[in-house]
DNA sequence: ATTCTAGCTTTGTCGGACAAATCCAGAATA
DNA sequence: TATTCTGGATTTGTCCGACAAAGCTAGAAT
């Protein structure tokens, strides 16, 4: 017969985790700032009591999860966590998971075409004026796919932040750095593929400028369906994310 | 006068961080599978060449990360990152940034919406079945808010689940996290709040099992609008999400 | 007042150490 | 023979002390 449960499961969690939840804890509830200095090493150590190994490792999972950072002095900060750094970290887990590319597709119909309402509704001067600026550079490089490649995730991610919706921003963010990768092979395998990319983009553009609903849903549909017939001519849409993908997050991160 | 450039820019990224990145590579890369045993620190000592203290250092990064867990015996194995587990640093990213339940609120609409319309498309049977187990449980618990609040978001999460589109269930679930916690205080101020949460899942369920996107999408609509109108009973939709809710997150994780 | 320099601090890494938990294989037992 | 026990070997979590390199600082030199 058991004894009765006198006591309560006692908390066996390592020091090191203890460390970086008592450095979050404070992050999180405003008790230090963004920007402001979490202290050396050695003064961890002494205010926890612990070795300065046990307190580099909490470290090293504050420092991952994006709520610290070291500045140009290597010193220690508590920062926002930046959004496509978790965004990288999502891609990952989507990559590893070998979502569909039609998991993808639908997923990003779903939120671009809400970034794009959001913008119609909200976006500010200056937000057309970024936007305004990246479709003349497209311009530019029409010709050019991987140039091309790169202005369009960047006109898609202006147009999130056009919107002011900062959840949508980050939840469209992981499905887009999968997504857009794919635009440079695409636009070159169809016939026009960039002057049509650029062409979506001023309707776009234009759909906010004149605060018009249904052209901002039009102009992503058609924007989108190009993409997903160019990729339809190099492959299935039941592919799963491939592993060169992770190459380029990868790349993209060191940056 | 400067000299030619001869050399290209040495990496000089820490000993701690070159070790996370090795092994995360030969994961992504799928060298090693899931599931699939690291090594213990000594022999990663070995492999690479450094200190043990070093290794760990780079163990704590892809802990953190999610790409490695330790067993219950405490080896180091790889293995899928958890959609919930990364959610968590998104929430936690999102309650930082201090977005608004306006935000919040204009995000899970879409996405929502979306898991609806998936799972009308694609629901498996089993799908269903664990939809009509969960909505057999809030019936039971109309009364308590407590209860009723995690069985609705365990609800749609299921949803999110039969649309069988993982971007969309990784994408929705950050907001969903910081979204739902809010359920209990509105179901107990608006008049039949139980009731009416318990029946417009009942509806969605059905719309699920017929097949019907109008009825889903409708009653998505409906449902989320009970909880705007019962949120604004408490707070201004501009109320910046707060501090509380990592408090809940936080409990959520150790479990 | 500006520049330089020599120390002081801090980080990244290393080696070694030890207690507690876990594993494992051979011994003892039913 | 199958199961349980047990003692040693591993492994992890933590600690201590150390040192080179990089960054910072304050006083010296110009």
């Amino acid at each position: 017969m058991p004894t009765a449960p006198f006591f309560r499961r006692i908390d066996v969690a390592p020091a090191y985790q203890k460390v970086a939840d008592a450095i979050e804890r404070e992050i999180v509830n405003g008790r230090i700032k963004p920007g402001e200095p979490i202290g050396t090493e050695q003064e961890l150590v002494q205010q926890f009591g612990v070795n300065r190994s046990t307190v580099r490792e909490g470290i090293r999972v504050l420092e991952e999860g994006g709520l610290i950072q070291r500045d140009s002095s290597r010193r220690l900060h508590a920062c926002l966590p930046r959004y496509n750094k978790l965004a990288t970290r999502l891609s990952r887990a989507l990559v590893l998971h070998e979502v569909t590319f039609r998991e993808l597709f639908e997923a990003s119909m779903t939120l671009e075409a809400a970034s794009i309402q959001g913008a119609v509704e909200r976006a500010t001067d200056a937000n057309v004026a970024e936007l305004a600026d990246n479709l003349e550079r497209s311009e530019k490089v029409v010709a050019d796919p991987a140039a091309l490649a790169e202005l369009d995730a960047e006109f898609h991610v202006l147009i999130a932040k056009a919107s002011q919706n900062r959840v949508l921003q980050l939840a469209r963010e992981p499905a887009a750095q999968l997504f857009f990768p794919t635009t440079e092979m695409i636009v070159g395998r169809i016939a026009e593929g960039g002057a049509r990319l650029v062409e979506a983009h001023r309707h776009l553009l234009d759909a906010i400028k004149r605060r018009d609903k249904e052209a901002g849903a039009l102009w992503t549909r058609r924007h989108l369906q190009d993409w997903r017939r160019g990729f339809e001519k190099i492959a299935s849409l039941d592919r799963s994310v491939e592993h060169m993908y992770m190459e380029h997050a990868h790349a993209a991160r060191r940056r």
